[in-house]
DNA sequence: CTGAAAGCGCTTACAG
DNA sequence: CTGAAAGCGCTTACAG
């Protein structure tokens, strides 16, 4: 292979092989400047024999442009993150953008993980099931990063943010326990601190003791987990003898399943009902087949990407709610016609 | 706030304000240079005056290290990589550095790929499920880029790989099915141009053949999904009739659970026994409990982290294979002692 | 269209 | 330890 080198060709090497100038091989290596095709020509055949590469750091010195957008996970988030992260990923792609990952161990390392993004000149910046501080927020904004918080909101914050309705899909769900004849409801919640479980048990408390009263509806705390689905369940069919279970996420929802007709020997939804929320593929499963309250992942990337725009930063923030879609199937009991 | 600006400040502006030059500033940011405890202080004070930030990028073009490792998985990857991303990541940030995520829609974008990740000048090119082209990984080694190809194997190419042992693995799935009284034994298969698929597919037959004989063995695809093993198994048991399925993923041996339980009104293991790969979260739920191999992700990633340090360079490819491990669980006959 | 020159934000020998 | 100066690889007005 010719032009092997070791090191690494920059564009005056390429400039003086092809015995054109400098400006001449940036301009042939960017689409729609100013040259004619057969200067182009001559620099990209120089280009070749070098093996040269653009230097996109340099460039975005320049430019102010780093085509890098920061998503920040932090590690112990749900599985329901690789989806979205996934989704991101592709969806910043198709803009000519790349995803750089952070994924700080616990919250007090979030405001020095976004410090680090500034460092890398990162185009935006995106958050996923995660607070910062509104003084780093503040700083982002001042530096002309927009900031965009997603699944998650918090208040106050002066960021944009895009999330499920968690209100509108706790009624969704409460609705679809009461109209198939639940008289005693339980909630499997997540950690209290996460305002999206607190407003979805909310709704279905609300919803639930409006038509059954205060009494017909408890509340237990499920660890997020599937082993804390299925433990929480035990507890309470033994304590409280629900006949209407539901989880804030399907994960812990099918433990739920699990301790209903393994340990307990029950039947799912004829003794206890259950649903979840988030449809993570293993709910589709025949083994489960669990009624779930999804939020379309498209639809908020939809908004996310809108909000990145450098555009975005113009505009007060905005706060998204995407609706909940219910997702039925047999885990639930079917709705009677009486409600 | 005060010395809140539009715009990003640079270390001149800071230098001025505290009074220093702009190596100082440079200093006071570079741990372990040579500077006085006071220099530095006057530098932060003034920094955080302003709202300074270390541009990386400019650092990263005089240095030529850039702390990015890029991460290819191609998008259509399985839900396993969801994991093996996280570790990545995680290992990654531990020694400073952040990850570049590229994720190419089909394997004509692969080497464009490689190429983009070049021109972000990464320190290093981890590559996951897919292949590259020789061109590509020498044109990488030549710019002292190393490149480690994980999960998947491509004999021949100039690269180290890290991966599960996957013909040790197929001989221990297929032990298992055999010391449980195999009589009939199939295997659902993925896209046959996998390497490892091809590996565990052969290993399975060779073991069974040899003590069964070839007639006692099959093989038939199962696309890879869910849906793929359940219908691959209702195809396979009303044609064929297994004693024993062994899936070459889980989520394929997940459907065919499925499939034998739900569709077929039989039991696992009584009437067929199923095992899979991967050992994804979903395998361990009290509905499957499914016995499966698995290859330890952190062992790999551990190899990983050494075949990306610059000193890899220096030696010839490496090609890694980690043993697999057994998880046994109840949805394969107990061995029978004479076995 | 093309090139010489200035400049992006930083680091690093080189003197002191 | 500290600073003035050169330089990393590139882009972009500015003339021609």
């Amino acid at each position: 292979m010719t032009g092997r080198r070791s090191g690494r060709a920059n564009s005056t090497e390429v400039a003086r092989l092809a015995g054109v100038s400098i400006a001449a091989v940036s301009r042939a290596f960017t689409p729609g400047s100013s040259i004619t095709p057969q200067l182009a020509e001559k620099v990209f055949a120089a280009a070749r024999e070098l093996n040269y590469v653009p230097n996109t750091l340099a460039r975005s010195i320049i430019t102010r442009e780093t085509k890098i957008v920061a998503v920040m996970i932090p590690r112990d988030a749900n599985p329901r993150y690789a989806d979205l992260l996934a989704e991101i990923t592709a969806r910043v792609e198709g803009v000519g953008k790349q995803v750089l990952l952070f994924s700080p161990e616990s919250s007090d390392d979030f405001d020095r993980t976004l410090q680090h993004m500034l460092q890398f000149q990162v185009d935006a910046i995106v958050i996923a099931a995660a607070t910062i501080s509104s003084r780093m927020a503040e700083l982002c904004l001042g530096r002309n990063v927009p900031v965009v918080v997603i699944v998650r909101h918090v208040p106050g914050l002066p960021v944009h943010s895009v999330r499920g309705d968690a209100h509108q899909g706790g009624r969704l769900a409460a609705d679809i326990m009461l109209s198939g004849g639940a008289k005693r409801l339980a909630i499997i919640t997540g950690p209290p601190d996460l305002t999206t479980m607190l407003q979805r048990s909310q709704a279905i408390m609300d919803r639930t003791s409006a038509t059954l009263g205060a009494d017909a509806v408890t509340m237990v705390e499920g660890g997020m987990s599937y082993e804390g689905g299925r433990s929480a369940t035990l507890a309470l069919v033994r304590d409280w003898k629900p006949d209407s279970i539901i989880c804030l996420t399907d994960v812990m929802a099918l433990g739920a399943m699990d301790a209903v007709r393994h340990d307990l020997k029950l039947r799912v939804p004829e003794d206890v009902a259950i649903m979840g929320f988030d449809d993570i593929p293993a709910s589709a499963y025949a083994s489960y087949d669990l009624t779930t309250i999804r939020t379309p992942v498209t639809e908020i990337v939809d908004h996310l990407m809108d909000l990145i725009k450098p555009a975005a930063l113009l505009s007060d923030p905005v706060s998204i709610e995407i609706p909940a879609e219910v997702v039925i199937r047999s885990s639930t009991r079917i709705p009677s016609a009486a409600v």
